[in-house]
DNA sequence: AAAACTCAAACTGTCGACAGTTTACATCAT
DNA sequence: ATGATGTAAACTGTCGACAGTTTGAGTTTT
């Protein structure tokens, strides 16, 4: 396995939540590649703990969906089929556009603010060809809309899909159009919450996340599966 | 603690497993109440077996909401406020309302048979003033919504609100008339299934939990919290 | 009588070890 | 060479034990 520092012990907090954290950060990254065995073991060894707050983070995370267990055959980092992360994506966009029509019904101005802020860092951010500036402040503004609608339940599960979709093997590496579209689809949510327009901004909201969808698709190449 | 029999070792299946659905039916059920204090020793003496799997078992009840722990202070049965019930009951009107959608624009006629049928033995029910029936074909109906939109990952989402929503104290007893209420709800989602309007069968969707919701909150005399 | 303190019992967090299963390799047969 | 077979190593599932923390009863102090 890979060369990350130990954990140490700290007595406010479980070893098992320690590891579950580093575990996480390991498949996020994808320094631990999904269909990758997880050997408790040599886990255990390398953070210098035993194997039981080992098996206890693991199962968390697979409850987490991060990863999968097989009764005597070891844990895997979890694999996403291609239907799967569409699904996810699906889910992603029902949640957004939720999060979005609750703005425009209600929303403080700094809030609006916030997200107009967000958009002109994106569009910096394209003009300078920073393609990993440009994805770090797509997750705020995306993030913050969640935020925003004031509802934690919505926020937590989008945020467990947006980890769970960074089990995609692709890599989403935006193209310069494909990052202005995305961001064209950001001006016409926030416009729609500022005009108040709950419908439209949920549909702008859902639309993004399809339109993110085919970006991907196109991106991979198989754009035979855009939605019909 | 209770007297739910011994869990035999089977070996094609963990007993973390076994004890994890356990001790879920023991909360779902109520034999273990909202704010209850779960004690590891007495568990494992309880279904004879090791604290080991226990803490496992735990620790992804506790991923699934349904326990919270405390560091070194024990795991306890989550209890559920009523801002955080309508948060959960917000969500299973937006997945309700998708499944809807996706229903209206495609559906085979055995699955509308279905939905029809259930909605007639729910009728039935309330003639015959059979609360616990109408719940269980309730439950049933909403599921087969579910199953029938396709999306596998909803499902699983909408299934996990669907037990977290169980940790509210207030059981639900409906009314007759909040019963025959809910089922003419039942009945403009099916026909806007039938119709192929997803617009209108999303709507009716999610007015229908937001109905629910009422009901709810009329129940237990709290109808000042009608969401505005 | 109420609050502060003391100390033992109870409990959680962690560890190392054992048993049973799976895996991988070496040997043998074809 | 290829496939089957047997065996040892590796690994998971489970258990019992120990250390440190929390809890609660009993005692002392104000």
């Amino acid at each position: 396995m890979l060369d990350t520092p130990p954990i140490d012990i700290v007595r406010t907090q479980s070893l098992t939540s320690l590891v579950q954290r580093e575990v996480e950060r390991l498949i996020l990254t994808g320094e631990l590649a999904p269909g990758e065995r997880i050997n408790e073991q040599h886990l255990a060894a390398r953070l210098r703990v035993s194997r039981g707050p080992v098996r206890e983070a693991l199962r968390g995370l697979e409850k987490a969906r991060l990863v999968e267990a097989k009764v005597n055959r070891g844990v895997y980092v979890r694999e996403l089929s291609v239907e799967q992360a569409l699904e996810i994506s699906e889910m992603r966009g029902l949640l957004t556009g939720y999060a979005c029509a609750r703005l425009a019904a209600s929303s403080t101005a700094e809030q609006r603010a916030r997200l107009a802020q967000l958009i002109e860092t994106m569009a910096a951010a394209i003009a300078a060809g920073d393609a990993p500036a440009y994805y770090e402040h797509n997750l705020a503004f995306h993030d913050a809309l969640m935020d925003y609608a004031g509802n934690a339940r919505a926020k937590e599960m989008y945020d467990a899909l947006v980890k769970e979709s960074h089990l995609s093997r692709r890599k989403s590496l935006f193209s310069a159009r494909a990052m202005a579209e995305s961001n064209a689809e950001h001006r016409v949510i926030l416009d729609a919450i500022r005009k108040g327009d709950a419908a439209a901004a949920r549909e702008a909201g859902e639309r993004h996340i399809v339109g993110g969808r085919r970006r991907f698709l196109d991106a991979i190449g198989m754009a035979e599966m855009r939605p019909g």
